[in-house]
RNA sequence: GGGGGCGUAGGUCAGUGGCAGACCGACAGACUUUUAAUCUGUGCGUCGGGAGUUCGAUCCUCCCCGCCCCCA
């Protein structure tokens, strides 16, 4: 036990491979055929002259079947600790209990485990292990390495989608001399040699639409973002957003595209479009409803709510659904305050809400019959927003103005209103075309196909608070 | 920030104002077809930390630390 592990090792059969490739052998009967596996024994069952151990690799699991009458070293092989990293050579069998096994003639220590993946019947359920010792988690605890692995399916499915479109992958900068794109509070960190402040971007849009600009007709990016906010079941200061822009498109344009690549991830990754999340159903299949957010609105309270009725009206109309509004709001801000507590809760989805109020939309384009409105829309899918998305504002003066109205908001206490990016204005004065751009949740969008209750959960290394002493 | 819950052996968890418990793992032994193998035996603790009440506190009280959930 003590011999120093090989450099490299050489397996020829996965636990999979070997699974599905002897479904014929019979119980009892050797294929003749000998091959050499590699991976974790997370369980042992010794019979005195006989040993079977459960060897497990990211494929699955096969049983090694030792013996003191055809195992090397077979002492020590019965020292083997739960956990350790093993390679065996032998025959490819089915023992008469019908298990596949591999018939170690020959074996070899590949790592030692000094510490235990847990209870073996039950893993590890300890919260604070499960995420700081992702490792263990992922041996303990079925599932939690399934979830790295349909993440990772997904992401791949998703870049394939989009090239398969004629959308180019790009990489735009992470700090950011002007957090924007969104509404949101940045980490600040600071660039010594520059001697300057630069914020961890908050989202990916405003970068994105300068190569729109420079003649990228179809764009996206799969990037972390951080926003500075609380911990939460559903919210982790490091998130990966897709986010893509696609010039000569509207949001109509964005609302197929959304609901087209939704289902083929799930297709690609789950098998199919009909999934369930939190024992409800959720039908993802195209097409989605479509609806605008007042309509939702009325069919939720009763109440027909409209920009034009006036900020008082609308103050006194929220009142009524119980909704506490603060004056300094403008209309817009309401009604979304009114959807966001009244309606949105009890939409399950998949829905698109459509037409936000231009006052808390400063970078969607004016919608082109409803004043006060914008070409905007939220998918709402399994009770959560998935992903966001406009008919992008063009208009540098627009730009400015909604900025400026930004500004305003900020100077009357709203933190996270959006500061004035002056270098993205001069990108839009040297035009960018009509366009349409989507962002989407990528982490919430593996919560769906893995049934994750937790964003943690699909989060290989989830922020948490610094270990006392590390 | 407010409310609720939790913290006990390496792991999963019981428990009680009066010697600290079970199972799994570990260790020693038996066993030639096991499947969480089984059987016999052994060891395993800052009961999150501190203070208080008490003859006696893991248990009751207070403070602190950490984690989880809900709300803001």
């Amino acid at each position: 036990m003590a011999d120093t592990p090989p450099y490299r090792f050489d397996k020829t059969a996965s636990a999979a491979q070997l699974q599905e490739g002897y479904l014929d052998l019979a119980a009892g009967s050797g294929s003749g055929q000998v091959v050499t596996v590699a991976g974790r024994v997370m369980l042992r069952r010794e019979m005195g002259k006989l040993t079977f151990a459960t060897l497990t690799d990211w494929t699955g699991s096969v049983q090694l079947f030792a013996g003191a009458g055809w195992t090397d070293r077979f002492d020590a092989f019965n020292k083997i600790s739960l956990g350790d990293w093993v390679g065996a050579t032998g025959e490819v069998v089915r023992t008469r209990t019908g298990e596949l096994s591999v018939q170690v003639r020959s074996w070899q220590l590949l790592a030692e485990a000094r510490h235990s993946f847990g209870d073996k019947w039950r893993g590890v359920a300890d919260v604070d292990t499960r995420y700081r010792q992702r490792y263990v988690d992922m041996w303990a605890n079925e599932g939690s390495r399934q979830a790295i692995l349909v993440r990772s399916r997904a992401v791949s499915v998703l870049r394939r989608f989009l090239e398969d479109r004629g959308f180019v992958e790009v990489e735009t900068p992470v700090f950011h001399p002007v957090p924007g794109g969104a509404t949101a509070k940045p980490f600040v960190t600071h660039h010594n040699a520059l001697g300057t402040d630069l914020y961890l971007r908050i989202a990916l849009e405003l970068y994105l639409k300068r190569l729109v600009v420079g003649g990228l007709e179809r764009v996206f990016e799969i990037g972390r973002v951080f926003r500075n906010e609380g911990l939460s079941p559903r919210h982790n200061p490091e998130f990966t957003m897709l986010e893509l822009y696609q010039a000569y498109a509207d949001y109509h344009d964005m609302m197929e595209l959304t609901e087209q690549m939704v289902a083929h991830v799930a297709r690609q990754v789950a098998g199919r479009t009909e999934l369930t999340y939190g024992g409800r159903p959720l039908d993802l299949t195209p097409p989605w409803r479509r609806a605008t957010l007042l309509e939702l609105v009325a069919e939720r309270t009763g109440h027909e709510l409209s920009l034009q009725m006036g900020a008082d009206e609308l103050r006194r109309r929220a009142a009524a659904l119980g909704v506490p509004v603060q004056a300094a709001w403008g209309p817009g801000k309401v009604v979304l305050e009114v959807y966001e507590k009244t309606t949105e809760p009890s939409l399950w989805g998949p829905v698109f809400v459509m037409d936000y109020p231009k006052e808390v939309s400063p970078l969607a384009r004016d919608h082109r019959r409803c004043p006060g409105l914008v070409e905007r829309f939220e998918a709402v899918v399994a009770g959560r927003e998935l992903a966001n998305a406009f008919s992008e504002l063009t208009d540098p003066d627009e730009q400015r103005a909604n900025f400026e109205a930004q500004a305003r908001a900020r100077a009357g206490g709203d933190e996270e209103a959006m500061p004035l990016d002056e270098d993205f204005l001069r990108a839009l004065e040297y035009g960018l075309p009509p366009t349409g751009g989507l962002g989407v949740g990528v982490d919430r969008l593996v919560m769906l196909l893995t049934g994750a209750e937790a964003i943690r959960d699909v989060i290989a290394f989830p922020t948490l608070r610094p270990a006392p002493g590390t």
